[in-house]
This record gives C-alpha cells, structure tokens and sequence, in this order.
DNA sequence: TATGAATGAGATTTCATTCAT
DNA sequence: AATGAATGAAATCTCATTCAT
C-alpha cells in the first residue's frame, strides 16, 4: 500500500553526530536533540539485545519518545542500525589509517601499544554494534557486507603499514592475522569470556603484533 | 512463548547422530530417520540464516515434514539449536584434547599443520552453528554459556599444551592467541570476506603457530 | 526483513468457490471450509464498510476465526479484495457474453428482461465489491485495472451483439449507454439513492434499452 | 478519530471562494491566500490519490505549508473534503436548474448540447470530488449523504423539466437515466476507460438524450 | 507416528491530530 | 499567522507453538 513515497534517504551522512537533514527534512536545535537521543538509545539496546531481540520500542522508550517520533528519523529498525554502524565502520576505518609502521624497539613498541589502546577504546564503545554485523543474515545480506568491506578496508590498510616494514613476509596474512588477534582478543575481553587484565592484555597484545611481525620479541 | 510448560528433558544426549529416546518416547527406525532428517534441516537452516531468521517452518519444509511433527522431536526451536551446538561443541572439545605439543623442527610442524587441517575441516561442516553463538544474546543467555564454555575448555586444553613447550611465556594467552588466529582465519575464508587458497592458509597458519609459540621460524 | 517469501501465488483461480491449492498448500475440506467463511465474510464486510474502512479484524470476526489463520490464506488484505473481484469480473463477463441480439417484439423484449433481470440479481450480490472498484486508487492503480478491463469487455461484447441488430448505429457508443445505464440503476436502486420498485425499474430499464436500441418503442 | 471535540463550526460557507471567517477566527489577506493553497492543493491530492489514501502530509506539502497551519483552517481531514464537497455540490445543483426544457428540433439539440458541455466541464475539473463520493462509506456514512441528496436534487430538477416536455413518460425514471448516462460517460471519458473523442461523445449523448425523451431523433 | 489447521501474542509501521515556540 | 516537532491509537502482518484427526 505505502507504494509510493519518495525512497527514503539511506540513514544519514555518518561523521556528523547529529545530521541537518532527515528523510528530506531540516532539523532544528530539538530535533537534533532528539535524534541523538534516539542513537545513543539504539546503540544501548543493541548492545543489550542484540539486533533481533531489540524492539524498537526498546529503544523508544530508552529514548523517552514515541513510535511515532522514531519514524519520523528513521525509515525502520534496519536504518537506525546502518546509521550506526556507518558511524562505527568509518571511525574504525579512520583508525585502520592511522596504524603505526611497526618498527623493533621500544618506540616501535610504544607506537603499537598506543594503537591498540585506541582500538580497544573503540570496541568497548561500539563492540556492540559490531558484534552485530554477524548476525548478518539480515535483509538481503546487502547488511553484512559493511561489515565485511570494512574487514577488508581494515586489512588493506595495515597489509600496506606492514610491507612498508618487513618486505619478505606476506604482509596481506600478516595484516588479518593482526585483525583476528586484536579483534577476537576485544571481544573475549568485553564479553568477559576471556578474563584478564585490561592492561596485561594489551602488552600481550603488543608483544605479540611486534614479534609477529618483526620476528623477534622488542625485550 | 513457551511460558508455563513443564520443564523438557533437554534435547538429546550428545554423542549419537540420533538417540534413542526423546521426551520419553522410544524411538523406532521410523522416527530416528525422522529426527534425523530434522536435525540436518535445522543445520542447513541455521547455516543459511541464522538462528532468529530460521523458522520452524524453513526447518520442516527442508525435511519434508510437518510442524507437528517437529514438536514431536524439539520442544522448541531452542531446544534444536541446542543439540545441534552440543553435539559441535563436543567434537571441538574432542579436537582441543589432541592439539598436540608444539615442537620446532618439521615434526613439529607436520603436527600442527595436521591438526589445523581437521579443525579447518570441523569449522567448514559446522561453522554455522558456531558464529550463531555470537548471536547469544538469546533467550535468558543461558545460551550463550554454550559458546563461552567452550571457548574456555578449548584455551584450558591449548594452554595445557603450550605449557609443556614453552615455559616462559604466558601460556593462557598464547593459547587464546591461538584460538583467536585460527577461529577467525577459518571465518573469514570461509565466509569469504578473505579470498586465500585453503593450502595456503594453512600453510601460514601452521608458521605462525609454531613461530609465535617456539619464538623462531621452522624454516 | 520478511525478504525472502516466495512471491506469493496471486489469490486463486476464478471459477471455483475455493480453491484447492493456496499460497503452495493443499487444501483439505476443513481448509476448503475455513477459505469460504474467510471469503464469504470479506465480501460482507467489504459490502458494509468499504475497502479502506474494512479491517483485516473484522473480517475474522465475521468469519469467527483468527488473524493467523486469515494470513495462512490470504497474502494480504488487498490479496482477498483481488480474489473477490476476481471472481465477479469473472461472473460479470461470463454475463457480458450472454447479452441477447436485440430485436423489436415482445420476444426482444422478454430475452432483454431476463438478462437485465440476472444482471440486477448479481449487481445486488456483488455490487460492493464493483462500486469499491471505484475506490480505484489502491496500490499502483494496478488494481483499479481489473474494473476498467471489465467495463472495456463488458462493452465490446455487448457493441458485438448490437451491431448485429442495428447497422447504422454507433454501436460503441450505444454498448457503453447501456452500461451506463444498467450499471447506475442498479447502484442507485442497490444502495438506496432512488427508491423505486425493482418490478418497475427493470421494466423501465428493458424499454429504454429496447428502445434506444431499435428505434422506437416495443409497444 | 475526531473523538470528543466541540462541535467546530463546518469548514465554511460555500459560494465565496474564500471565506472571510474560519472557526471563529477573521482572515486577512494573507491568511486567505494560504487558505486558498490549502484548497487547491486539496482538490488536486483528492484527485490524485482519493480521500483514504491522501494524507494531510501530501495536501499541506501540495500547498507548501505545515501540519499546524492546516489545523487553523479546517477542523479536519474531513473537514476539508466537506468545503470542496459542497462547492461543488452547489455548482452542480446550480447546474441542474438551468437544465433546458427538451424540445424536439435543432433548437433544442443546441440548447441540450449546450448544457452537457458545462456539464462535462464542471465534471472534468471536480470529478475528483464527485467520484470520492462514492467511497461514501466515511465516517458515520454522514457523508455519503452528500453525494446521495445531490443526486436526488439533481434529478429532481430534470424531471420538473421532463415533465414539461413530455407527459406521458415516466418523468423520475427519465431523469434518473439521462443522470446515469451523462455521469458515467463523464466517468468513463475523464478516467480514460473509454477512449472516445470528447465532440464526438457529447454529439453521442445530445442525440441520445433529446430521442430518448422526445422519441425520436432529431435528425 | 504423522500432519494440516488454528491460534494469538507481539512486532513494526502509519498518520490524523495536538503542542510549544 | 505560522511552523517544526511530538504523539499514540490503530492497523497490518509474522511465526513459535498447540490442537484435532
């Protein structure tokens, strides 16, 4: 029946917190509020529930707002999750271009060490929404590919950082080893599958990337 | 939902494709080929769409029989998924007990090589039913123990292993660096998302193993 | 989400009361059974308040059954709205082809009368489901199609039998005349617009036609 | 819907195009040029979609203005349908007043003719309007009412007029035919069901009217 | 043992109308 | 006089589970 309305503009831009424009509408100082409420409550309920289990009126009410001001942002529950998983995909990608040349030594070291102090911060944050992405059996698994594509954006990023550093070692293995290692190891962290220390985990974590890499501990 | 029905004997044993007895009913041929014929459903099912997108219909479609009858084997969807994630969790656990000692030398080598080749091979058959588990957050989450668990018993059997060969370092860790490593490698190849040859995954597998357990190259 | 249904099979054949295949069931009579309530209550309720007005409820009020089982037969509220239609268009032109050769006499007369007096009887049954074709600006318009295609073959099968009568008339225009006619008195008669005595009506309406047709009046 | 609101004074007058008052409130100039947006933005939504399927959105975005200032103007959704409901209405009551009395001869066919061709064209700019009355079954059928007394009145004065003409016919039925003929070929014309040209349909339908009632063509 | 049919709670989405500035 | 934002009742549709044969 709905037929025919305008195509819904997909979510939002995505480095903005908050858009100007909506499904073809401008926001003002309130609807901007609004809306950002509306992220942050669906970021919380994901993060709680799980894509599927999460109802929007979960997130409304975390949003202490209506049905019917949901939709006014938000074509479905589908687009409020691209909308931050965007957001997540291009922190991260942003992220991936700022990894450090792995160099032996203790700079080296320091360098890494910071990086993944900074990813971790991240997961923490938005692992949620992550997580998510693979249950990507979603609508036409036209979802699950931004998941993916930012893996391979991931990859590609470091695959070149790390050619840079050891040319004889197959830099695009070693690059997703280095993904599978730091994002399976934030994951058991957040999760609590996994219990170690916070910081235990990160020296592991840079020894690792640094030796792996370099072939030979920093110590 | 389920609401107020009487607790169900859970499922299935583990070990044996089909069992003798469901929900106190003795099997005969008939219903064993029944069940079983379910049981592969449902793990086609779950494969394709995961467990919230999989209906019982898509399950009793797949095995030419009714819904009836599928109540007549699983006390719900939940309880299917169940024996499908306990007879995988089983094998896996079975497969961590053989993770062998990691030496240096080709030995060494062949040996781990072989035992990635079979965890490979588990993951292709039954990866599904394993990424579902990051779909835990499902009902009361006493579901996503299943996964956790294992993740657990599989790091203990690993770590065990590791200790023997290398003292010095931390073995939990390494062993969940491991796990982390290989679980992942297996997804991305098999999911696709990382196009590398099955061999030569492997191959670089097996390297970095051995190297970032006996702290040098085999070669 | 729901995504991936196969295209659901267009509500039904035509010509039998209930189909024995629904949306890729088999139909057995307790099926065939509830598929007539569901059908018989669409009409009523549509008759009563209109195609928007109509609720999916109530028609499974009237019908004393369930909104699942409603969904187990048709697609949708529109897809029970198409079978009914369906099935009139299908009645209406089966009628359309029996329009007598009109000739002067009584015996003219007398086969015009008949075929007016059935065309009334069908009108007052099923004259809901034709006025709501009116409300042609359902989904994609696609729908008020099968009301303008009626009165298109409804026309050309009466201009046939027409020009065989009169050859120097137009025999287009006079078919569309008559179903003006026709189709308007029965609706103002049917809902009550005009109150006159059906007797009365019918008679008045086979002169006209009669007349209009041949000339001059039978008397 | 409306639910429990004092009873709001209807819409407004009928003649003026625009009136001077809207529920209680005086007009200045501007507010009648944005009163006179909202009403041809509303006839053209009307004709468009129909009155279930129009949304307020569609009509206040056709004027270019918002949600709150529609509800300065017209009470409801219905409420406006009811102002461009009754203009009409009054345009055509008008209309059938100045029906000619049918007299055989040139004279009269021109006199005929004449009137058709306003008739046609009140229909072609305001059909919209007259066919939603059809979709009568609004809220409380307080509605239909509308379109069922105008038809009534609209008869009326034809048949005053037959009457003149020709004593011995049965002046009512009279009326009521050349009413369904000249309506239904408007309708058939305007929505494009029968493609005929517009000279020759209103050659067609004087002819038709002038033999019907004076029994003989005026040829 | 098997099955077609039925159920109904619950999830998403729409849109006329009101509010606050 | 005007407007963007908010509301929430109501409608459609889905699907795990139970029933009756």
């Amino acid at each position: 029946m709905a037929a025919e309305r305008e195509p819904v503009e997909p979510g939002a831009g995505a480095a903005d917190p908050t858009p100007a424009t909506v499904q073809g509408r401008e926001l003002r100082a309130r609807g901007r509020r609004t809306m950002a409420r509306l992220l942050d409550a669906g970021a919380e309920v994901f993060a709680d529930r799980g894509y599927h289990a999460a109802r929007v009126d979960d997130v409304v009410k975390a949003a202490k707002t209506s049905h019917g001001t949901f939709y006014l942002y938000f074509a479905s529950k589908e687009d409020l999750f691209r909308v931050l998983a965007v957001d997540v995909a291009t922190e991260m990608a942003a992220l991936a271009r700022e990894f450090p040349v792995i160099e032996p030594g203790p700079e080296g070291r320091a360098a890494i060490r910071k990086w993944l102090e900074r990813f971790q911060g991240l997961y923490e944050r938005s692992g949620a929404v992550i997580r998510t992405w693979t249950e990507a059996e979603m609508s036409d698994a036209e979802f699950g590919r931004i998941g993916a594509d930012l893996v391979m954006e991931f990859t590609a990023h470091l695959a070149a950082r790390i050619r840079v550093a050891v040319a004889d070692l197959d830099a695009q293995y070693a690059a997703m080893a280095v993904v599978a290692l730091v994002e399976r190891t934030s994951y058991f962290h957040t999760t609590g599958t996994l219990r170690v220390d916070r910081t235990a985990m990160l020296d592991a974590l840079t020894d690792t990337v640094q030796a792996g890499i370099c072939g030979a501990p920093s110590a």
